[in-house]
DNA sequence: CCTTGCTTGTGAATGTGAACGCAAGCACGA
DNA sequence: TCGTGCTTGCGTTCACATTCACAAGCAAGG
């Protein structure tokens, strides 16, 4: 499959997709046309087709989308239809309640390890694990874990991402309030909250 | 001020922007070349130079931009320059991450409410705010909050919403896994963490 | 089997943002 | 006071993304 041509901005829709063909399913829906979906997620139907067609011819003309194999579909595109393993660094506030959040699994993620370097933290149970000292991170090498969570203050980042690209991470989601160097291997999804929240003034 | 065609996307920058500019008055840097910030955020100088220019001549030709007056001018731009106070909805494990997150009062930002509507928590008190009940959400109009914050499951979001949009609120950031029907008056950013970490197996 | 109605898939056009390259111009030193 | 070197600001070019409009084509019903 030629997935060169693919726009970013297409593959950062896909989850959405995904999250609602998900969704549209448990509702038993059949099939959902472009229109109602595009209603349902807030944007317009051509995109919705667009995106779709990038990866192939999914929709029924006349009817629109069938619901279990375009989510199906999707899944497999983002390799999501094997369970995906991630370790979450830092077992503080925002790493508890990431911890026991449901919404990684529905999307196929299993949070399969937590790691801390706090001793008071290490050996407590959160969720189904138990958290492991930093130091040794190098255990996940064997573990077939390539995903990494970070939720560790921002000015111990850089150390532990420069461990992590030394045990086959390939993806990392990183919470903390600043810029990570990494190898062109890694990709890199930086969030934080409050720099969200710092465009919204700006329009009111 | 014709803001009119300043981009998207450099208005997502700006907080970005700002935060590094703060870091470097604490570490006492008098000026920055737009290539040495580059470095540090892992973006392109023009960039920089374009997203700036588009608010005026902020820096100096052959030095590069003054930290001090430079941060102001942002902060100004953003109208965070002024306390903005926010009011956290949801006061589960996420919320309670939140409201004692200290970037966000790093931005200027002032969470000067929390509601829920569990009767166990609904009292109790979560960093300085005291946990009020969600039926009593109007009494923020007179209070001087615009901006909400939304840590609450999906499919309570939307009434909440609704009643938000009846209480002066103007900016919204959803944590919940829903898109949000509001007034184009108010602005909504949705970050779901699930659905940032399901575009990365792609990359790998 | 054919007709009708509806919705997809897609090339072309439009719009938007990023990158580039250079002239303008400030600071500093001679 | 004037020349030099460095960095900004910005017009232009290029690349990417969204929107549009319509032909293709499936389903259903007569
Ligand atoms: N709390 C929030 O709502 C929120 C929101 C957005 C971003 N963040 C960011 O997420 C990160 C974590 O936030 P938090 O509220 O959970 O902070 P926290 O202080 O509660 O937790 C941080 C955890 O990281 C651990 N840690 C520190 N250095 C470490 C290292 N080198 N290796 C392994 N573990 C280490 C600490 O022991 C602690 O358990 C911070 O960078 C923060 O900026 C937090
Ligand atoms: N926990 C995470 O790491 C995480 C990550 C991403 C997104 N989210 C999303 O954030 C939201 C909250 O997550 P959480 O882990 O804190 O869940 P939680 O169950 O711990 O907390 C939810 C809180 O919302 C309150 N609530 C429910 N309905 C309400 C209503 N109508 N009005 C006011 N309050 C109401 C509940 O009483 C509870 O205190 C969810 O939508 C979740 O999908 C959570």
């Amino acid at each position: 499959m030629n997935y060169q041509k693919i726009p970013d901005e297409t593959i950062k829709r896909m989850p959405m997709y995904l999250r609602a063909f998900s969704m549209l399913k448990t509702e038993n829906r059949d099939s959902i046309s472009s229109s109602q979906l595009a209603e349902r997620l807030g944007m317009s139907p051509p995109q919705i087709r667009k995106d779709l067609s990038y990866f192939g011819a999914f929709g029924t003309r006349g009817v629109g989308y069938p619901v279990a194999s375009t989510a199906d579909q999707i899944r497999g595109i983002l390799k999501l239809d094997v369970t995906q393993k991630a370790v979450l660094v830092g077992a503080g506030r925002l790493g508890a309640a990431i911890a026991e959040y449901p919404g990684f699994a529905s999307f196929g993620f299993d949070i399969a390890a937590i790691f801390d370097n706090d001793p008071s933290k290490i050996g407590t149970k959160i969720g189904k694990n138990v958290v492991e000292d930093i130091a040794k991170i190098d255990t996940i090498k064997s573990r077939d874990i390539h995903l990494a969570i970070l939720a560790i203050p921002a000015d111990a980042a850089q150390p532990v991402v420069d461990g992590l690209a030394d045990c086959c991470i390939k993806g990392i989601l990183n919470l903390s309030a600043c810029h990570l160097a990494v190898p062109k291997s890694i990709k890199v999804v930086t969030i934080d909250l409050a720099m969200e929240l710092g465009t919204l003034p700006y329009y009111m």
